[in-house]
DNA sequence: TCTCTAATTAGATAGCTGTCAACATAGAGA
DNA sequence: TCTCTATGTTGACAGCTATCTAATTAGAGA
């Protein structure tokens, strides 16, 4: 199993995109998580693993799902595991992965509207 | 003025993620809008005009801080009012950008973690 | 009208990315 | 060990994209 990078910086986390103007280095940050995002094959791997019944699903359950090979596959898997988004564990035949909810909430908390500061 | 597409689909609305299975429909329309955020530079641009002063940025406001020349910023700009994220208006020499927030606060919404179905 | 500035468009190019076929690896079970 | 199935990796290729320079359009003002 591949190992899949820790790319959940806790850097440029959860002050809303439109209170202050991002860094450079925050910007690079989390377009790393939207680029992962930016694929309509890779949102519907991310939506049914996260939906799926026990908050997992096995590649099996996906490739199904898809008129792609079961590389094409595996290739955005791999993309959604090195950002950050999801992790996969094998446990005898089949690989099993599961979303990493944090991250997803984290991207929701940065792109809601600013409410304002308080006093 | 070039015109942007009215690319604010009602369809993939707010529904999370992680409830149900996105359909392919569905993913797609949501892959453009994380697509159009997924560069650093947008993602800077989109800040800096969501958090400037009175809602909007002129495009000389924006360009000093990065170091691109000005088609690219305009090419960037382009892609960001093409995807419905932000539109702009031309007032005597300046053009002026404001973000929707509207598209940002549904892509948050469907990031969000489920908090399940009540009854 | 002429000129200056702001912003965009057009065209070119290097680099990235989604896809596939072919091959490799990892367990399960005979 | 041998074989079968489930995943992942490699290498190749077409299409997309970020960037630049050069040319263009739009408005302000002399």
């Amino acid at each position: 199993m591949p190992k899949e990078l820790p790319l959940v910086a806790t850097d440029a986390c959860c002050a809303p995109l439109t209170r202050d103007p991002l860094t450079a280095d925050q910007a690079v940050e989390l377009s790393r998580l939207f680029k992962a995002m930016a694929d309509p094959v890779r949102l519907r791997l991310l939506s049914l693993i996260a939906s799926h019944a026990g908050g997992e699903a096995c590649v099996c359950d996906l490739t199904d799902a898809f008129d792609l090979t079961a590389p094409t596959i595996s290739h955005h898997l791999k993309v959604l595991r090195e950002s950050g988004l999801i992790t996969g564990e094998r446990r005898g035949t089949w690989v099993y992965y599961r979303v990493h909810p944090e991250v997803l909430a984290r991207l929701s908390a940065v792109l809601i509207a600013d409410a304002g500061v308080p006093a």
